[in-house]
DNA sequence: TATGAATGAGGGTTCATTCAT
DNA sequence: TATGAATGAACCCTCATTCAT
């Protein structure tokens, strides 16, 4: 007995995302995957129950991978002020790094596509954030503010210079990004 | 020579963003559109090129709207932080008000359709804002910071607290927003 | 009152014979054709019952030109033999001198769609040449073949040739022409 | 994998001749033909690449069969008349036992779609008659013209008479036919 | 497991034609 | 007479999916 095989469909996943980025979700096909990954249509229902679970699995995949990369190098018993610093810093580098990933995340969320999963599923992986925003909140590090508004001043301020930085419409520097660090955790701590 | 019906191309654009943010890009088709306006799918191609025209007609003409809106009540001779507050709040209550068309250009601007078309057509309605902050920027009242972070870290906050209540996982409420708006100019002015 | 407008009609004519000639019966439509001569699709309607109307129409005028155009310089009283020559020199003058016109006949007479209309009528411009094949019969000038035949090896002989001039893929000179005129009425003379 | 069913594409390249000869280029369709051939418009486009690919294919491939249907019974190393004249006799016979597939070509040859396809490609099938002619042309056998006008003279009546028995235009008859072979000999012939 | 063949349903678009002006 | 607007029907083609191997 042959065994699932696994670089068939990481193959399948990659010209998934790879495709949806460069054409958009309304022109990529089955077929069109099927064709750039080197394998037949009919496997890709091998690996996946058919095209909307094969994209709900593969943006709950990417958001698992994308909550252990933020959550490199941080250390849950120092300050909360660097631990913070240090999840935007992975957050944008994790951008940098994976743009097709990261753009695809962005533009599934921002589809309505996004309502029909249980997005909780998607957040499980940033439960440790949540754990500090409201140890800050307890200690008073963090000002008094839903983790909504936390967030918006800190995690989307990040994401939107990530996609101008890789959209090549704007020059962001590393002394920039530094800079927007620090504007972020001003924002948002007690301070 | 039969004249133009207007309402009937108004009915295909509001029908067309009711669609395409209930069932994403990928789902919607010309037929739909016309079914759901009440004309023929041929009457479409009179208003409109083609699909792709079609939706990027509309997003220009919404984000000339929406620049319109974000000028309501504003005053350019007075002060840069009631100016700032001001274009802060009627982005929020545009939202608000129209979160289909809201939506709309949101699910557009990341989508890679965007970059077909000119950006700077769309960004063209958003000049007077550009122009606030370089004054800002030269007498002292605004950080020495590029433009986009600027907006990372007043139009895109309050954008991303717009989308968490118009889709009901947050409840924002007017206090919470009153602070955001606070916290938005706080970031951004040099005092 | 004003009185239908020969010029357009013509316009649409020669533009309906210019782009069947180019893009084939299949992939020619009413707007194209409009288009082309500069009218709205709804003015050809005036002109002629409907498209197929058109094409007939068309094909039945084109033959009485050609019928016309056979006939000239020729003479019912002199000999046979100098009358046929001459039938057949007008006959490759007109196609080399009207390819359009010509080729939109042939193509026509090829295709299903005469079958539909009245062959006799487009026939009848060319009674003429079966009366003088009639008296050639009678007074032994002509061989005692059937009408086809003679065609066939006269008419037919010189409608090819004039077809690979026009196409460019053969090079008939002058001398070859005359050549051929004296090889068609040698097959049907009785000499 | 199911292996292709090349009786599914036969009956494809039937049903299409059949039909185009019926209503012509401008009125198949390819739901037309699938539901004629009694297969889905979709396999259609397993066996072809598009419309007009299909219909080339079918015209090379007839072009290819009558090609090799002339050489049926032909000696080349016999007296270039017989072998002239078994060639007519075999056009006409093919015509005749296959007017589809004859009235197919013509139909094809007369539009202007046959000059968007390599001409020669179809012509390679005729290579062994032009030999036969230039051999001919060598030791005196036949006139001296060009190969245009020998076909002019010889295969273009036999398509004209079988194109009207065909088509019931004209009763031609056995000995009328023997007589026309005779008559497209002494007209390319040298004697 | 893996595949190309096969298909009904539907895609975007253009058609021939009619209507209101 | 002449026209652009309007449309149902049909166009070619591709879709997501299943089947047979």
């Amino acid at each position: 007995m042959r065994h699932r095989d696994e670089n068939k469909k990481n193959a399948v996943i990659d010209a998934a995302i790879r495709l949806i980025n460069t054409l958009g979700f309304s022109d990529v096909s089955i077929s069109k995957i099927a064709r750039e990954a080197g394998v037949s249509p009919a496997s890709i229902y091998i690996y996946f129950e058919n095209k909307e679970d094969m994209i709900n699995k593969i943006y709950i995949s990417l958001k698992a991978e994308m909550g252990k990369a933020l959550m490199t190098a941080t250390d849950s018993e120092g300050s909360i002020e660097i631990f913070f610093k240090q999840i935007l810093k992975n957050l944008y580098k994790y951008a940098l790094a994976n743009p097709d990933r990261f753009a695809f995340c962005e533009q599934f969320a921002n589809s309505p596509l996004i309502e029909k999963i249980t997005m909780e599923e998607a957040l499980s992986a940033f439960s440790p954030i949540q754990k500090m925003f409201e140890l800050g909140l307890k200690n008073g590090t963090i000002k008094n503010i839903p983790f909504e508004v936390m967030t918006a001043f800190s995690y989307q301020p990040m994401i939107s210079l990530a996609k101008r930085r890789i959209s090549g419409h704007a020059d962001i520097t590393e002394d920039t990004f530094e800079q927007a660090i620090d504007m972020a955790w001003d924002a948002i701590s007690a301070g």
